[in-house]
RNA sequence: GGCUCCGUAGUUCAAUGGAUAGAAUGUAGGUUUCCGGUACCUAAGAUGAAGGUUCGAUUCCUUCCGGGGCUACCA
């Protein structure tokens, strides 16, 4: 596997405890399992992996004995029975242990949940990982100038952002770049069709957003090159033949080469025609709440690439053959000869990514990088991450592609050509007035201003769309379902945002009666289990930051929160909060109400999604 | 053809080699004179097939079946 993780799993015995407002516990405890193997049966024992018990047995913690077996030459349940005597005796923790065949499930004591509850509270930094002192550059969105954005484009911008600010979160500076591709064939295929079609349209005069517009005209040369092939092979000409000679293809192919050469009107074109579409982009973009911290474009690094090439011919990494081509022989790696600069000495994609590594180091320094691009690009990113290794660069190691897969939709694949693309502004202004739609049903809102409440319908619609392409595996391909995604039911971004809004109405409750919803330290509570439960959740936060950025998956934050939001509201129905005459009883149970809510805000922040006070 | 990724309830998604494979949705029931019902609880329902490794396999290995992607001197 080329795509190994930069960021490694460690297992929680490693990290510092300052990080993780379980781990004190946990360290406890995998201690006392440790010197009881030592103490029972002379087990040496390396490593010891505890897990979270499962929620139809009792117990917070557990420990699996199978694998101790051999050694202690006992059987399983013996083993876990003995164990379970000696934490009991030996570690202050432990409230109890319950062995079921060989697994050792231990409780902890209500003091100790109290004392992780007060840890989070006294915790400066409750949301964020220390500060690795370390920068990582991200690459996404990257989109063609000739068509406006879809759905496949929204799965990699929410990716692309949501990692972002979980690295970020992780305690890694951030720096976010995008790469437009606004150069090429395509590009002039569109120009094309708008000197020929356009009539002087301009995204003012058609009212069509600049993408749009230009979106357009990639189509009408589509519709006219068919045309002008079919014709041709009415005259007998063979289609593949027709496709190569279409007299509107020849004249693109020529405006390329114009463009090339800085033909001035070609280039004064472009600019007009890249000017639409960058303002068409950037609304886009500020609806999707993503941002950039540098955009690059094509037209200025896709020469890039051929000085690397020299230097790499100079050291035997690359090969020229006799048509003057210089190719990379990969067939160690198990991959193929790949070439890297053409036979007139252009360069092609690969070069120029490797000039654009180069010149990105030369920004920012960071020595990880992370490419957000679809999974039909694999092998091009297997064949540059080989190369940029064989090259030895300060930016050679430390290259991650974050491949996604294809978003498909019920009725199939999406094809621009067949006009079956889910548009992505028009699905974000649908899952807007969808949202605006069952909020002023529901009549929760008044007092908001018109601004206020539009700002709103925005913060829902794009959680919905946002909590529902990311809560998958990015690695995997999924389905849209249009239906489906405009739901706020059920594991949805709204259902977690109504978690939160209603927190906030009960802590706003208490402010106004005077309560404070910080507890005393040091006093003895007993908790019942969905106390227990949500606090473990609560205290996990910081460990599932660690692992989203380590996978470089929103969907274990996404996972986490929805939990998290279930787990609340099963609290919520079964305690009384406010109303609870208990005094330590209430206080602490506000006090989770509150801890839930701001761990709420915190994890929908890392999906880029906006968590309102009211909805 | 070669390489590669993926096959889990009707559907959409989970599960560092661990316990009775979890959720959501849909279906069928139920709860709350209560702090915001977009809530909570209950039931039925699944690992493509066959082997292998292991105390233990959705997970690792092999073969087969089915699907996606890549296999351009395009980007």
């Amino acid at each position: 596997m080329f795509a190994l993780n930069w960021l490694p799993l460690q297992p929680l015995i490693f990290i510092k405890p300052v990080d993780f407002n379980m781990l004190g516990i946990q360290q406890s405890i995998q201690k006392s399992l440790q010197e009881g193997l030592q103490h029972l049966f002379s087990i040496d024992a390396q490593e010891i992996v505890l897990q979270e018990t499962k929620k139809e047995f009792e117990g917070t913690f557990t420990f699996v004995v199978f694998p101790f077996t051999k050694q202690a030459s006992k059987a399983p349940a013996q083993i876990a029975q003995l164990l379970g005597e000696y934490m009991l005796a030996n570690n202050p923790k432990i409230k109890a242990f319950q062995v079921v065949q060989g697994f050792l499930n231990l409780s902890l004591q209500d003091a100790v949940w109290v004392e992780i509850l007060n840890g989070i509270n006294q915790d400066a930094h409750p949301f964020t990982l220390a500060d690795k002192k370390e920068k990582v550059l991200i690459e996404y969105s990257s989109p063609n100038t000739n068509k406006p954005l879809h759905l496949g484009h929204l799965r990699n911008n929410f990716l692309g952002f949501s990692v972002s600010q979980i690295l970020d979160a992780a305690g890694y500076e951030v720096i976010k770049t995008n790469l437009v591709n606004d150069r090429g064939i395509h590009i002039c295929k569109s120009m094309l069709a708008y000197q020929l079609f356009g009539n002087g349209e301009t995204p003012e005069s058609s009212g069509l957003k600049g993408d749009h517009l230009v979106g357009k005209y990639y189509v009408a040369f589509d519709k006219a090159y068919k045309v002008e092939i079919e014709t041709l092979v009415q005259q007998g000409i063979d289609p593949e033949e027709a496709k190569k000679q279409a007299p509107i293809l020849l004249k693109a192919q020529d405006m390329l080469l114009a463009w090339e050469q800085n033909e001035p009107s070609v280039i004064a074109l472009w600019e007009q025609m890249n000017t639409w579409v960058f303002d068409g982009f950037a609304k886009s973009y500020a609806q999707m709440g993503v941002s950039f911290d540098k955009i690059y474009r094509e037209s200025n690094t896709y020469l890039l690439g051929k000085k690397l090439v020299d230097e790499g011919l100079a050291q035997g990494v690359f090969f020229r053959k006799d048509d003057g081509s210089v190719w990379i022989d990969l067939t160690e790696e198990g991959l193929d000869e790949k070439l890297v600069l053409r036979r007139d000495g252009t360069s092609v994609y690969i070069t120029q990514d490797m000039g654009t590594a180069q010149l990105k180091y030369e920004d920012f320094g960071a020595k990880r990088s992370v490419y957000v691009v679809g999974n039909e690009q694999d092998y091009h990113f297997e064949v540059l991450f080989h190369i940029l290794k064989k090259l030895n660069k300060p930016f050679s190691e430390g290259n991650y592609h974050l491949s996604y897969g294809m978003v498909d939709l019920p009725s199939g694949k999406m094809k621009s050509r067949e006009g079956t693309v889910v548009d992505a502004d028009d699905l974000m202004a649908e899952m807007v007035n969808t949202a605006q739609s069952r909020t002023l049903e529901l009549g929760k809102i008044e007092g908001f201003s018109a601004e206020e409440a539009n700002a709103l319908f925005n913060q829902l619609g794009l959680g919905a769309l946002k909590y529902f392409l990311l809560k998958v595996d990015p690695k995997k391909r999924m389905l849209f379902n249009p239906e489906e995604s405009i739901d706020f039911q059920g594991n949805t971004g709204p259902f977690i945002q109504y978690t939160h809004a209603r927190i906030c109405s009960m802590t706003r409750k208490a402010a106004s009666m005077g309560i404070n919803i910080k507890i005393s330290a040091g006093k003895s509570y007993e908790l019942a289990e969905s106390e227990q439960e949500l606090i473990f959740l609560l205290g996990n936060y910081k460990s599932k930051i660690q692992e989203a950025a380590a996978q470089f998956a929103p969907s274990v934050i996404a996972q986490y929160t929805y939990d998290l939001a279930k787990q609340f509201n099963k609290f919520y129905n079964e305690l009384s909060i406010l109303n609870e005459e208990n005094v330590d009883s209430r206080n602490i149970r506000l006090n989770l109400a509150s801890l839930t809510g701001e761990t709420i805000k915190a994890s929908l922040a890392l999906l880029g999604i906006v968590a309102p006070e009211r909805m």
